[in-house]
DNA sequence: CCGTTATATTCCTAAAATACGATATGGAGC
DNA sequence: GCTCCATATCGTATTTTAGGAATATAACGG
């Protein structure tokens, strides 16, 4: 049960759904979430904590880089349940179509080293 | 966005699960549903109207009773999905099967009317 | 080792969710 | 009309959550 509250709570914040669909899109490391959603740095890292923590991404580092993806969902049937809906779920969402549409234009090499 | 949160959030909270999972078996009454669970009736009561606004239960009225069931999912794809879901998910769980095995002691003859 | 950069964590505040008791509503029956 | 019972709503205390600023950690380049 805990498991399971644990990964509807995870998909149950705007701001982690918004994460989640551009995840679907494309790794993205930590500042280029921020960046996309326009929140503080610790705000991003601390939502995408709480995904990594519900089984819904998964985490890999590259130097200081960390990147982040959709999880296959193996850690929990819950969140591979979510997962595969989540793909088509919101795709006509005037919210979300506005994101992806400047998803393109964040990237890495723009935003960090700086 | 705003329905799609609304349905998650819904389903984010263990006693409204205890309830949804209760309902997939039976119609029950508030105050069934309270008995059950052990909660205030304005809990119970308060609890439920999350669920209905969700789109993931239904009610209609018998007398003074007002009877809950699970809903069929046409108010909202995403309640659909999840109420599809619910039926296999937590089959398992310590939690939910000892609220099942009280369940058909949980009768509003003998709990309401006194 | 030192400085820089990306990320994580801590701390604090504001908003929201939860629970209960108390009160209000609404139907049934006298 | 009044009373009883099931349910809904209100008021409030407590807990949880979300957000950002500040600080800590970790990896890279010098």
């Amino acid at each position: 049960m805990k498991e399971f509250i644990k990964v509807m709570k995870a998909i149950s914040d705007p701001t982690r759904v918004k994460m989640l669909k551009m995840l679907q899109r494309r790794v993205m490391c930590v500042c280029e979430v921020q960046a996309a959603l326009g929140t503080a740095q610790s705000t991003a890292s601390k939502h995408l904590k709480i995904l990594e923590d519900a089984g819904l991404i998964t985490s890999f580092k590259e130097g200081t880089w960390v990147n982040y993806s959709l999880a296959d969902g193996s850690q929990s049937p819950y969140a591979a349940s979510l997962i595969g809906n989540i793909k088509h779920w919101l795709e006509g969402e005037p919210e979300i179509m506005e994101l992806m549409k400047k998803l393109p234009q964040v990237r890495r090499e723009d935003i960090c080293k700086g």
